[in-house]
DNA sequence: CGTAGCATGTAAGCAGTTACATGATTAC
DNA sequence: GTAATCATGTAACTGCTTACATGCTACG
């Protein structure tokens, strides 16, 4: 049991998915491809942590939707009571930005653009999701609390929010140094 | 050339150090082990881009100081022109904080105050990073421009300061919610 | 007397990415 | 027509971690 595995389990907590829904909405919080997951999935199924049903479709391809076991959710309540690993951090921005100063202002602005953009595009992404998590809960979000099934979804994407936002700061910021 | 191959010349282009020490100065921005680094650093020189001498020591175990060569600055330049990776963060947090649900407001807190201790920790070391770097340039940290050596380090630093005190407020904005 | 730091390296194994493979539907 | 989305899976490879290996000095 890896910690992408327990991960799978935490997003089947809230209700059964597919496959490829969980490598979707696993996304913004853990990067791992398809060819990652399915296998992961055949081996929690093996092991009763998951069950799934086959879901034949027309129109699409057919599915196998699976679901969280007793077993599963045990095991997902320890592993949130045991140490958890420190988070792993890796951006190629980061170690070229150590030594910017071998290029001039032009790369180096276009650099922080591109990169800027692509946080925008996260933070669009992440406003998606409180607006799901507000219609889930049938609340506003601040009112959730802790044993509230859409409380953990929604202190999640603050933390995203707000690293994402620490980040545009960063580039703002930087913006002006250049300039 | 992977991307920890280019990340270990980008520290190269300040000043010239062992395996060790690039280990310890890539650690806040790339987690990196010295069992990677060692043979990555054996095929850098291989292929011409850096050079080291053998400093024999007496009181400490001999070491090996590895310095750029031109091809290894310019292929520095060039990379940094090149498109960038997006980053990868994987938090184990994030995925126990989905569900944290399954669990009550004691265990909830334990898992916070853990992750507040290893972020005060981190912004520690990265207040003795500005430090360094303020002596090392021998100017006031805003005074410094692009074309400084030591502003990409310091412009490195606050980015990741930002989002370590955007991380600490997410920090103290859950506790607050769970009491 | 044990632990941490300095300093380098290799080997085995697990985690993660890229590529191969298929195939229908919908939108531009 | 061509790209994107849905949907699953395997194979080969690269990247990263853990463990093995050595050995001296300084600190408590």
């Amino acid at each position: 049991m890896n910690t992408l595995s327990y991960g799978l389990l935490s997003l089947l907590t809230k209700h059964s998915r597919t496959g490829y829904e969980l490598m979707q909405h696993i996304q913004p919080f853990w990067q791992a491809k398809h060819s990652q997951i399915y296998p992961l999935l055949a081996q929690l199924e093996q092991n009763g942590y998951v069950e799934f049903v086959h879901v034949p479709q027309s129109d699409k391809p057919d599915k196998k939707v699976y679901s969280i076991t007793e077993k599963g959710k045990e095991a997902t309540s320890l592993w949130i009571a045991e140490p958890t690993d420190e988070p792993v951090m890796r951006d190629e921005l980061a170690l070229k930005v150590y030594c910017i100063s071998l290029v001039d202002k032009e790369p180096a602005l276009k650099l922080l653009a591109e990169r800027k953009e692509y946080y925008l595009k996260k933070r669009n992404r992440l406003h998606l999701l409180f607006d799901k998590i507000k219609e889930e809960s049938g609340k506003p979000l601040e009112k959730l609390e802790i044993h509230d099934s859409q409380f953990g979804p929604y202190v999640l994407v603050q933390k995203a929010m707000m690293k994402v936002d620490a980040d545009l700061s960063w580039c703002e910021w930087m913006k002006k140094k250049l300039s």
